[in-house]
DNA sequence: GAACATAGTTCAGCCAGTGAAGTATTGAAT
DNA sequence: ATTCAATACTTCACTGGCTGAACTATGTTC
């Protein structure tokens, strides 16, 4: 977030977070250029990402927290792309379900392989300290985590 | 990240990058709402918060990793709502130092308050899993973390 | 003092994302 | 069976964060 200080009254607390952001944005970063690698922007990789199977446009607005109008535009573009098809739903003709073609198939692969050979920070853990950091991170979501009331 | 499965080759990895991002998004969300109960955007109540010192606008745009021309806009808005002046750098009359005038700080002062005695994740937390939280963060950000070279 | 670099500003434009209105389909209540 | 409300997606107008190029003013170097 920021190198130099901001006065908080934790300083613990508050380089958690710088950390934390910091973590996050080299994750990003990451995604980024992954993304960009295959030709894609980040929330057409984010859906490729998703599509391991079949799934409907609203699921993927769910998973992407967006709304679904925006799920609109990504898979007209990766659909012109020949990288998914939309198929009709047969239990509800009126959802429609992205299917990934071959070669979707095989840019999700290279996106995956590109993703996950490069990670940066859990990469620098040894097998114990990634286990740790894991445990720290589920307790720490235990409560009032992510799902925190609005 | 995304509740359901991605089908990435390694599980443990997968689920920090999900907690991670799970995370920061939580920390994301709770300083939009605390930048929102003081009537200011993200990127306003980021600039506040840097602003402990009178600061160039060339380094808030370093610290805000974004270009310099964005930030202009920021300070006027800024400054229109009188938190802060622009004032000659002495050293560079080219430069321009933000300085916080006296609702400035006091607004940057209820900033500070909100956006601590709130914060999600790390109030969980008890000493000493804060202090390893720390730790593991520091050791994971130590190589290629953050300064992830461009 | 000429040439080049730097700090900030202005402006046009991009892209992600929202929200409202519209179409098609489904399901439930009459 | 018909009607009415809800749901899935689309379209479109719009916002907001942000970039990049062109410009002004000042600083630096030779």
């Amino acid at each position: 977030m920021a190198e130099p200080s901001i006065d908080w009254p934790d300083p613990e607390g508050q380089e958690i977070v710088e950390r934390l952001f910091a973590a996050d944005a080299a994750l990003r970063a990451h995604f980024e250029e992954t993304a960009a690698a295959v030709g894609l922007t980040v929330p057409q990789a984010h859906t490729m990402l998703q599509l391991g199977q079949p799934l409907r446009m609203g699921q993927i607005a769910g998973q992407l927290h967006c709304e679904p109008s925006h799920v609109t535009g990504i898979a007209d573009a990766l659909e012109q792309c020949g990288f998914l098809r939309r198929e009709p739903d047969p239990d509800d003709r009126r959802a429609k379900r992205l299917v990934l073609t071959a070669s979707g198939q095989d840019l999700r692969g290279r996106l995956l392989a590109y993703l996950f050979e490069r990670a940066p920070i859990i990469s620098v853990l040894n097998p114990d300290q990634r286990t740790a950091l894991l445990s720290l991170l589920r307790l720490a979501q235990s409560t009032g985590g992510p799902r925190s009331p609005r």
